[in-house]
DNA sequence: CTGTTAGCGCTTTCAC
DNA sequence: GTGAAAGCGCTAACAG
């Protein structure tokens, strides 16, 4: 591979010419030199070299990432589509992503190491639980980074998140539109601070028409395909008059679970029985009937956060760490259908 | 960050001694020197600085890795669950995954501006399709780099592949065990290479058995969930003894799609067809029934990209490019059954 | 055994 | 405008 001193040698001129028609510098080279150095670029082919760029600026241009450590024959396409998105974006931005793996019970030590060799710029972290231990260290430690969702609510550092809580409202409010009354919703652990944003909104849209909410109709459940079924399961145990007419599933996973224990039932979903998921996952499109759900905007989510990070990364930095809510958006497809008024 | 220096200071030490003890050369350091310097490494918490030991070494430590361009609203889990595996593998042998995108009709200027400017060590390909105008790029520019999946049969380039035409041999004999005679198979483009090889295990079985393998079993389609559902179509639209009572898809989805289809029609799958897969994807077992399928053993299949990387990387390069068959492994599960001897 | 020193390839003062 | 030279943090001859 050529050098900088093979350029240097080849135009007739000192390294640091080079280096400035390189950068191209205020620091005028004359047109001549500068086509000179630029034909002997091109002449040697001649691309600087990264790693000596990178010790002289004290920099990587590598954007460290987390891989989501992955349940043994489970799917998170959520996930999937955000790294991959994430990588283009911080290319955009000319940085590189530079992936790793960590055992969930303990990924402090990773992020440690990478930092203390100096390996990568800057952090995204993805799957931020409650009392992510991630995120005191490295608020603590001061480099930069900034999350794909939120943890505890009074731990301040930067985060992009989807907007849950007004996704299942609109999710809600729509079904509320089709004549649906008893709405069921199958939840999460409480533990899960996104269940909980997400139920919010359900609550939330329920109490502004003044809709019963009996405690029948929140399941709280995982979020697997069992926990679907064994919510439908659940709900179906009830008299039919308690029973919900439309339910939302907190993720696609777990509509389609409810889907296919409906039908197991005998139940027609769209006709029968309405669903909405949440994440716009690959497999709902595919459903018998395709399933409505709230699309994540992951794509305009990986825009937002790489153009916080460069902020972060600014000598500039904000007074207060910027946190960003995008709203998801409601694809409507074939699982729900109005209420007949004679049902109501 | 404290740097060498500042250990060789607080040792009382020169930054060549702290650097042997480092790297911990046979070039004896005294135990007491030795001592000295770890006690100040710890006391100023130094860890060497990456960036300055690559660039002295010329090496990054780094294996660039494209991301799959994610077909819209399609999912890829075998390649998904390879990346990951991909990077525990290569942190296993003291590397980091750098993840890049491109588009898929012009791949080579981005690996080659990865080459030029040194920011990789290597890369490990995935998806590489016949006349993959990567792998002569790559060849030719002598950059160490191995594939996951074959090329052109004609290419001597390292690679690591599934050996899909032993696995689909197997799934074909498991099934004429099984009593089945007419079983077809949805096979894919003849371009793709791929499939070929899995269709060529199909025959193989076929013919060591002398079973009659008229045209209309073999159904020519694509890796999608259509191409599943209009198999199934075309063969309901056969005389029934012409129909075939099992079915290989050479992907899950593939499979999924004739499950969907084949229960549309009334059929029920595990009794009235036998449908066999190919990746054991997530989706697999959630299928009803859970869908019999030939496992990719993607984290032995890393293990051995990454061994075989090393020789490459290391002076004694083999003379002969590695190519590696790894043989995919048959899980049964519950949608294949036994043909009554009546029905034959 | 240990220290001095010369780079690795590049950027950037600071002179001229 | 351009070049000499220092230096980013580290490794590895080469002396001693």
């Amino acid at each position: 591979m050529p050098t900088i001193k093979d350029v240097a040698r080849e135009a007739g001129v000192s390294i640091a010419t080079v280096s400035y028609v390189l950068n191209n510098k205020r620091h005028f080279v004359s047109e001549e030199t500068r086509r000179v150095v630029l034909e002997a670029i091109a002449r040697v082919g001649y691309t600087p070299n990264i790693t000596a760029r990178n010790l002289k600026s004290a920099r990587t241009r590598l954007i460290g990432y987390a891989w989501h450590q992955v349940p043994e024959g489970q799917v998170n396409s959520t996930l999937d589509y955000f790294i991959y998105s994430l990588a283009r974006a911080v290319e955009g931005a000319g940085y590189h992503l530079l992936t790793f793996t960590h055992h969930n019970n303990n990924p402090v030590p990773v992020y440690d190491e990478l930092i203390r060799t100096q390996r990568v710029d800057a952090f995204v972290l993805s799957g931020t639980l409650i009392d992510d231990a991630r995120v005191p260290f490295l608020m603590q430690s001061g480099f930069p980074f900034i999350a794909f969702g939120r943890s505890n609510p009074d731990w301040a550092f930067p985060y992009v998140d989807i907007d849950g809580q007004a996704g299942v409202r609109q999710a809600t409010d729509y079904l509320l539109q089709l004549g649906h009354e008893r709405i069921g919703i199958i939840s999460w652990r409480p533990e899960s601070t996104t269940g909980r944003y997400r139920l919010a909104g359900y609550q939330q849209a329920m109490e502004s028409m003044d809709m019963p909410m009996p405690p029948t109709l929140i399941y709280s459940g995982t979020d697997t395909e069992e926990s679907g079924r064994e919510a439908v399961q659940y709900w179906q145990g009830l008299p039919a008059d308690e029973r919900p007419t439309a339910i939302i599933a907190l993720s696609d996973i777990v509509a389609i679970g409810a889907m296919n224990e409906a039908a197991r039932h005998g139940l027609v979903v769209g006709r029968d029985l309405s669903v909405i998921g949440f994440d716009d996952s690959p497999l709902a499109q595919y459903m018998k009937p395709a399933l409505t759900t709230l699309r994540q905007p992951i794509p305009e989510v990986c825009q937002t956060l790489v153009m916080t990070l460069e902020t972060l990364l600014s000598k500039n930095l904000p007074e207060t760490p910027p946190q960003i809510l995008i709203p998801p958006q409601l694809i409507i497809r074939e699982s729900c259908h109005p209420i007949p008024p004679s049902q109501r």
